[in-house]
DNA sequence: GTCTATAGTCGGATAGAC
DNA sequence: GTCTATCCGACTATAGAC
């Protein structure tokens, strides 16, 4: 099986586009809702409105249709913080940006991942955001995509506006741990527990935007900035 | 399978102690690696080093067990988080706090955090851990014995400290989000990719204690104490 | 209380017609 | 490319001996 999951090169499909993603999309659904081990060939099938071997055959094994939902999971991430993430490597590239400009590329560098996370107007936002976790328990090979796409677009340059900021190298490791916990505001947020303690079943545009400013107040003054930054 | 799980009740065991002991320890390792729909009846009972019908005998059926493994989880972070917990809580049952002891109550809950998160020095830590992810992502229903003991040891005295620190009402929802996100620091270390970020596969006694100590600078600044506190 | 043996079901994968 | 029919192994759970 995983020599059939191993040949699937992403961005080469000769074969039936739209049962193709029919498939992937309907799996992203099923292995969020019941994980790899519960979500059976069969379900899948169904699901997807397609007949048993159509897994097999475009796929090559349940596996590899696994792989490739996680893969393309990957591929949206990295595409939906590549405005922002290139910003900031743009202006990084660029020399002497101001304490406030790095700060405010910091902020928004925080709001596309609070947007990532808990934004419900998002292409399969709740199924996603499962599989991540599901994956991410299931400790799959699979997970070396996420984890790639959030290193390139999201911990990277928040490192390197986090390592400026504190005027402290990149690879330091009190930088990275500033950043991660930094980050970490944010990811508080995919736990259920968290919603619980909120009281609701997911989060209101209202609590969003107090998010955000809470995030703000709370970078900025984790980063020593104490007086606030307009942007 | 439902009416035999929910006829378990925690604290009467009747039967056999030790080899109800010996599969439920086993049972946190294997629903760890495999997670629920990977663990077979088989491969709990082989690895418990019991006979297959053990688990209908002890636990009523493969899901009886999975909750009780769960249940179990949680009675050890309650009992884990109990001391500081009670202290915060006796703490608070007085009066006329000051803000220094208000805050250093604050740092004594993030560290026994930081210890429940990623202190190795721990009972079965990387299983448990994993678990509870795994539930976590599952949504199941024995999540909630987890969700009880966070919120009862954890969430509701760190938030009872932020609320007396902004001098502001416990039910407050900006109360609720900085309490979450101050925790939600902690909580990244639990991320895989928070790991391969540090470039290790898990944290050293050395990085433990700078966590600590940028946990509480940070969270210093994030309530606005501006000068630091001895404890 | 502990075990062997087995019932009954459902899983992933494939063969081969169209 | 798409489907029906089917193989065979693995699963949970139970019956009943000891």
């Amino acid at each position: 099986m995983t020599k059939l999951a191993a040949r699937y090169r992403p961005g080469t499909y000769p074969r039936g586009e739209d049962t193709r993603r029919r498939i992937l999309e309907a799996a992203i659904e099923v292995f969020a809702r019941d994980g790899y081990e519960g979500a059976s060939t069969r379900k899948l099938a169904e699901e997807a409105g397609v007949n048993l071997p159509a897994i097999q055959y475009y796929f090559g094994s349940k596996e590899g249709l696994y792989r490739a939902a996680i893969a393309h999971i990957g591929e949206q991430i990295e595409q939906q913080l590549a405005p922002v993430a290139e910003h900031v490597r743009a202006a990084l590239a660029g020399s002497g940006l101001a304490r406030g400009e790095l700060l405010g590329l910091l902020y928004a560098m925080l709001d596309a991942f609070v947007a990532l996370v808990v934004d419900k107007k998002q292409q399969q936002p709740a199924s996603r955001r499962l599989l991540i976790a599901r994956a991410e328990a299931e400790c799959s090979a699979a997970l070396d995509l996420l984890h790639d796409a959030v290193a390139k677009q999201l911990v990277g340059p928040c490192g390197a506006l986090v390592a400026k900021l504190l005027d402290r190298p990149v690879e330091d490791e009190e930088t990275v741990l500033r950043t991660l916990t930094i980050l970490g505001q944010v990811t508080i947020f995919c736990n259920k527990g968290a919603l619980r303690t909120l009281g609701c079943k997911d989060i209101s545009e209202k609590q969003l935007a107090s998010i955000r400013a809470i995030l703000r107040q709370q970078t900025a003054a984790i980063i020593g900035a104490v007086k606030e930054v307009a942007q």
